[in-house]
DNA sequence: TTGATATCAGAACGATCATTCTGTTATAGT
DNA sequence: ACTATAACAGAATGATCGTTCTGATATCAA
């Protein structure tokens, strides 16, 4: 997962997994299957390993926008930590690199996106219930497409504080937005 | 410059270079010098044949927030005409797929960025000169960050009624911002 | 201890990759 | 018309790719 992560589905060889896992290769073939199960398995992975536990807050039923606020910092904390320009977040390397031609892949992406949105959308109903639900809907959007944005910003940008600066004035305009 | 757009570096090889300009492999090497130097020629054409038609009002010292509505709507159109999911940006493919171990890459990829934060800023001047330069700043900063987001989106949406609502959800964003 | 299962290291395969090289043909200047 | 230059098609090369296959080794229940 790490390689496809930081490196992308084709600059990944299959003795590039072998080798980091220490696994034969009869074993990730009749285990698995392939590149292409394995790349797919991944995004499962990544959902639990990287997703849920700095996006659980935003989905619990009382988050107000601060969770929407720890989500952000705590990824740009791990891309800090893994070093800057960083792996970004697997699903938005692949809503460019593979999921145009790679249905399946798309797919893992289509849902992710949707996991992200419906957070995004009980938050906003949390902050701002004055807003019409097709408001929320859109604001729920931008936010997915802002954290699109910010995770293929940390894969060329060489500080933290520029994606720091990003999040908080992303969260700032939703705020002017839902104080409307 | 149209396969590198599409498919992205790795995917696209010199057969489907020569095959698709119609030059021999001799010529590309005399000419050029390789796989490599082709994609980031490719950066310089893509400015010329695709951003620059869209962004130069942008970046006419009278320009308004309608030039941004414009260049997002232009990109938007040319991605419908080009199909949905679309091939997105060149540059902000670039930026995911390649500038993080690819330095000469990078360097395109910020090029591009340091044009539309100035492009960028420089409408913000007109449209809210109360604002603090460093608000104008980071208001660039995120436009620069929005349009990464959105050109990934449409890498991976079927409509582009979805980037419409986006992108003119950005603008009122910022003119909310503005306004204050 | 035996036998079945699982994993191993590594060779082998066909395909594709980027790149270089070999002749041949077209073009353009004199 | 002649010559030099440029572009051509395509073979050849060495490397790497994903995948399959082979035989050896380890694990573990009976």
């Amino acid at each position: 997962m790490r390689h496809f992560w930081r490196r992308g589905y084709h600059a990944t060889s299959i003795d590039d997994l072998i080798e980091t896992v220490g696994v034969s290769r009869h074993t990730l073939y009749s285990a698995i299957g392939g590149k292409h199960e394995v790349y797919l398995r991944c995004f499962d992975v990544y959902q639990d390993a990287v997703v849920t536990p700095a996006f659980e807050k935003v989905e619990d039923g009382n988050a107000t926008l601060d969770a929407i606020a720890e989500y952000f910092e705590k990824q740009i904390a791990l891309a800090a930590a893994q070093g800057l320009p960083g792996p970004g977040c697997l699903v938005a390397n692949a809503a460019t690199e593979t999921a145009p031609h790679d249905a399946l892949a798309a797919q893992k992406v289509q849902e992710h996106h949707h996991r992200l949105k419906t957070g995004f959308a009980k938050v906003l109903l949390n902050a701002a219930p004055q807003l019409s639900a097709a408001d929320r809907s859109n604001l729920a959007d931008f936010l997915v497409t802002s954290a699109q944005g910010l995770w293929s910003m940390s894969r060329t940008v060489h500080y933290a504080s520029a994606l720091r600066e990003q999040a908080s004035l992303i969260l700032s305009l939703i705020e002017l937005r839902c104080a409307q």
